[in-house]
Parts: C-alpha cells; sequence; structure tokens
DNA sequence: AAGCTTTGTGAACACTGTTCATTTTAATTT
DNA sequence: AAATTAAAATGAACAGTGTTCACAAAGCTT
C-alpha cells in the first residue's frame, strides 16, 4: 500500500519545490518583488496551489528562511572544526560577514525582516533550529576562550551576544546603505568594516 | 508683492502637513500598514496631491526619515552637554538604545528600511544633514577619549564605527525580535543589552 | 471680464495577497 | 468496467496597493 506514501512524498516534492523556486526569486527580486504569482509561474502552477502548503506568505517566507540557514550553518561547520578557540572566533565573524556580503538577500531575511517572525510566533512551533544552533556553536567557542582565558570574564551568553551584535551591526549597516553616513567611497566599507572588527578582538584579547 | 510669499509659504504648509500625518500614520501603523490613500485621508485631499510635492513613497519616507532624525538629534543635544567625555559616551549608547525602544518603527526608518535610501541615491542632493552631525558628535568624543587614554589607541572614524555597529546590532536584533535565540524571555532582553553594552564598555577601559 | 497658471480631482492601470466555488484528476468501491 | 468518492488544482473575484493622466476648479494677471 505504498499509494499513500507516495502520494505524501510527492506532495513534500511540490513543497520543496516551492521553497526552492522561491528561495531563488527572492535572491533575485528582493523581498518587495517576490509575489506569489511569481513563484507560481516559475513552479507552473496555479498560485492558489501555494496556499495547500502555506496558510499565508509569512509562512512561505519562514520555510525559505530556514533553508537559508542551512546555507548559512554549512558555511559555519568547516569553521567549527577549527582547534583553537580564538581563531575560531575570528573565522565565525569573518564567515559571517562573508554570507552576509554574497548573499545580501537572504541575509536580510535571517536577521532583520520581521514578516517570517510573525508566522513564527502564530504557530509556536518553535522551527527556528539551525539558529539556535549556530549561536550554541558560538558560545561554545566563547567558553573555550574564556578558560583559557583570552576573554574578559563574564557571563557566556552576554559576550556571544556582544561579538553577535557587533558583527550583525556592522552587516545591517552596511546592507540598509547607512555607512553613507561616514562620507566614504563604498568600496573602503568593507575595509572598514574589518577593521572595526579588528579593534574589537585587540580589545578583547587584551585581557 | 507678498502673493507669491504666501503661496510658497501655503505650499511649505501643505508639504509640513503630509510628513507630519505620514509620521503619526507610519509610527500607528507601521510600514506594511503606511499607503499613500491613508495619509491622503488624513490631510483631507486627494492622493494624488501627494504626488505634487514627492516624486514617489520613497521620497516621502525620506521627508519622514528627516523629521525622525530631528527628534534622535533632540535627545542627543541633552547628552552633548556632559563634560566627562567617557560619561558622555556611555550616556549616547543608552539615548540610543531608548529611542529604539521608544520608537521602533521611527528607528527601523532611520536605520534599516532601505525605501528611503533608495530615494537619496537617486538624487544625489545629500540631505542626511542630521546623520551626519550624530556621527560627528559620536566622532568628537571617541577624540576626546582618545586623547585622554581612556580608549585603546585607533583611527577615531573606526573606533566609532565600532561603538555604533554595537548598538545598533543590539536594537536591531532586539526590533527585529532575533534574541528569541537566546532562548530568554522577552521582559530580560533589554537587560541582556545593557549587559553586553557593560562588557564591551569594561573592555574599552581596561586600555 | 478674458486668459493663463497653479492646484486639485476622479477614474483608470497594472499590480498585490488571499478566498471560494468549480472543475479536473486520481483512487476506491461497486 | 462503471460509478462513487476524495484530493488536487484552477479561474474568477475581492479589496487593497502605488502611480499616472486627462480634466475641472480656483486664483492671479492683464
Amino acid at each position: 500500500m505504498g499509494i499513500l506514501e507516495r502520494k505524501e512524498r510527492e506532495k513534500q516534492e511540490l513543497r520543496e519545490r516551492i521553497v526552492k523556486e522561491a528561495t531563488l526569486a527572492f535572491v533575485e527580486l528582493g523581498y518587495e518583488g517576490l509575489s506569489v504569482r511569481a513563484i507560481a509561474d516559475r513552479i507552473e502552477y496555479s498560485p492558489t496551489v501555494i496556499y495547500l502548503h502555506f496558510r499565508d506568505k509569512d509562512e512561505l517566507l519562514l520555510a525559505v528562511q530556514e533553508a537559508a540557514f542551512g546555507q548559512l550553518f554549512f558555511r559555519f561547520q568547516q569553521v567549527m572544526q577549527i582547534q583553537d578557540p580564538w581563531l575560531r572566533l575570528e573565522a565565525f565573524a569573518h564567515e559571517y560577514l562573508g554570507f552576509a556580503f554574497d548573499n545580501p538577500e537572504l541575509y536580510d531575511l535571517l536577521f532583520t525582516l520581521k514578516n517570517p517572525m510573525r508566522a513564527v510566533t502564530q504557530q509556536d512551533d518553535p522551527t527556528w533550529k539551525h539558529g539556535h544552533d549556530a549561536f550554541s556553536t558560538l558560545c561554545q567557542a566563547v567558553e573555550e576562550c574564556l578558560q583559557l582565558e583570552l576573554l574578559p570574564p563574564g557571563n557566556t551568553d552576554i559576550i556571544a551576544l556582544t561579538l553577535w551584535a557587533h558583527v550583525h551591526g556592522l552587516a545591517s549597516l552596511f546592507l540598509s546603505q547607512r555607512l553613507q553616513m561616514l562620507e566614504q567611497p563604498d568600496e573602503q566599507a568593507q575595509s572598514l568594516m574589518v577593521q572595526s572588527l579588528q579593534y574589537l578582538m585587540s580589545m578583547a584579547k587584551q585581557a
């Protein structure tokens, strides 16, 4: 009686195809340009079929977000193998910024746009798995640095938050074009961010 | 011959009324809920009259943003009178975060939303005056701290950017509800941010 | 009072997210 | 194999969006 299984599988496949094409359309057109009808065109189905798989657009964006988290986590996995916790911390920061540069729209979806979060609070099913995992690995690196006295003593979560807030702040200001406030050419913006990161890390290491 | 002047004045008054009502509607309904027709209703004019004063919605948002910058700058002016540069720096950070908490929508408009920036690059008229001013005052406090050796030596702009990125990162993550990743109750989120700020400042002061 | 410029309007266009009655398709039962 | 039932997919529609344009109202100049 593999028929039900096959139908279920086909349904999941279609769902994944929706998420995949939605992701492509999203990175291509940005958030404003992403429409349900555009996705429907790409999967060659009627727009209404999307609502058979997702309550609304927010829930679809949540699925796209989850897929994007997978991409970020994939880049992190290579960093996780670095033994030295301090070097690992630095590598995390660079990888994080690298992801933001390479995938500006997806970065916004992960850490800025409010739409997917509305869906996550509606259903209190806390998907967000990859997000917590990513933060945990950051905390672990911080923990190891603390034990080796490479960081000023303090609460692990707070320190991890401090580092995260810093790199996110840089990425966010850059992507939203607010670094224009520094009155520097745009090509140098990335260099500024690296220098800021170096300054922070040098402050931390003086402990 | 005060007629032309009167007409010009009336035009400016209407323009300011548009910006004012747009601001009110914006903080009330948020970005998604803000529509040209809703603003038109509030000013009791036809929607098309708005396009006599602004090229498009982005340009209107830019004007709202400028007004919001005024509000932020107003809060900063009281901080600017603090003599001790270190205390001034800390006060800036708290005032910045306070503004973000009190005016979440306006904060997004100032530092996150891309729409107004599109207008600012289209016309290369670099309004953005208040933004530069705010950053300059931050730089000045940093400069004074450097001379008193209250901060590790380094480029002034880079240090100012580092501080700004940190508080903006905290505010941004909080407002976009991404601090859920810390698995802490939402009421404690603000406390976490203050602790993170304290950690950063203690690191900086050890120089 | 006639003409002209500015100011304001209503209707329309091409979109958007979303819903619902209807039809097509597939699987099951008779 | 035919009829029945359940699932999947659709087209049309609704209310809303930003924006444009031909047209009307108002005010000023001559």
